[in-house]
DNA sequence: TATTGTTATACTCTATAACTATA
DNA sequence: TATAGTTATAGAGTATAACAATA
């Protein structure tokens, strides 16, 4: 089920149209694009990185369905179970997500027995979050699942290459 | 204007905590999380690039808000400009949107005197899209806010390194 | 019959303000 | 006074179905 329309291969032939990328072409006339020229956005890691990420996500979604884990579901259950007791804070300051839409979040995964809240040791505001065995037998195959889908995605790359594109990637936003 | 919630900065002292990254660990008393691991989702692409993606987007939006452009018509009226006469089916297959998605945004840069709708030549369903003289000028400007920004946003990477990120971010989605 | 552009609409995601209980 | 968690809600983003005009 594509979400997007997806993009037709483009005739190769017609590479040679565009020569003159400058922005002020002072054209008024009307005009047929043949192929439409994104080297400027090309450019941009911000869309490249959002390119890259919705690429994989759109498959994620799929994947992951018969989990009933969406991203930001994945990436809560999967930093609960790497991190027994975490808050909802934590999860918050970490993976950058607002408290109030972590709420719902956080009651569904509990009303689904996939993890237990339990009161903080030392904070009686906090409540410490902990994967269920059922949370956690269904993320070992979430896990699993999420990254053989991303080593699909990411085929067109060595290892070499992957590993160097994730330290690349953390340099921006860590 | 933050809009969500900055992560702490960590104290590095806790580093040693985190030694078990087995996901089954069989424990289910209260715990006390000091340092939050993460290293799992750093290993997965699509987490990494949205992150990144995410961070640089925060800012585009409070840079490009003078030009009264968010991030997608930033990307339509670049397109436009480069593309002079590109059609919104064009459009929509190269920056992956849905065509009722872009109806009003291109409605909106039409009143905004940022672009012109003319007949298509050879196809009378088509309308062509030509940015005006404005709109031009507006992007010129924009696409330079738009390039420092991100150049400000990589500073951590040598100029080797961004090129050599953007080319693997294409390898993933196209 | 297929495609371009459009309308209407529903659903999800994201954001802000304000409240409570505790530190 | 500050923080953790919550509630309510608004706004933006994204999705599908269906239609008219043209190819």
């Amino acid at each position: 089920m594509p979400r997007q329309t997806k993009p037709k291969p483009l005739a190769s032939k017609a590479a040679a149209q565009r020569a003159d990328q400058s922005l002020s072409t002072h054209d008024t006339g009307p005009r047929v694009v043949d192929e439409v020229d994104t080297r400027y956005l090309q450019t941009l890691m911000g869309y490249n990185a959002r390119r890259a990420a919705l690429s994989i996500i759109e498959v994620f979604l799929e994947r992951l369905a018969p989990y009933g884990l969406k991203p930001v579901d994945f990436s809560v259950m999967s930093t609960i179970c790497h991190n027994p007791g975490v808050t909802s804070r934590q999860l918050c300051n970490t993976l950058n997500l607002l408290p109030p839409n972590l709420v719902g979040l956080i009651q569904s995964l509990e009303s689904r027995g996939l993890i237990e809240r339990k009161p903080h040791p030392h904070d009686g505001r906090a409540v410490g979050l902990h994967a269920t065995p059922k949370g956690q037998a269904l993320m070992v195959q979430a896990e699993q699942t999420a990254t053989e889908l991303e080593l699909e995605k990411t085929a067109k790359l060595t290892p070499a290459q992957r590993k160097t594109l994730l330290a690349l990637l953390q340099k921006i936003y860590l």
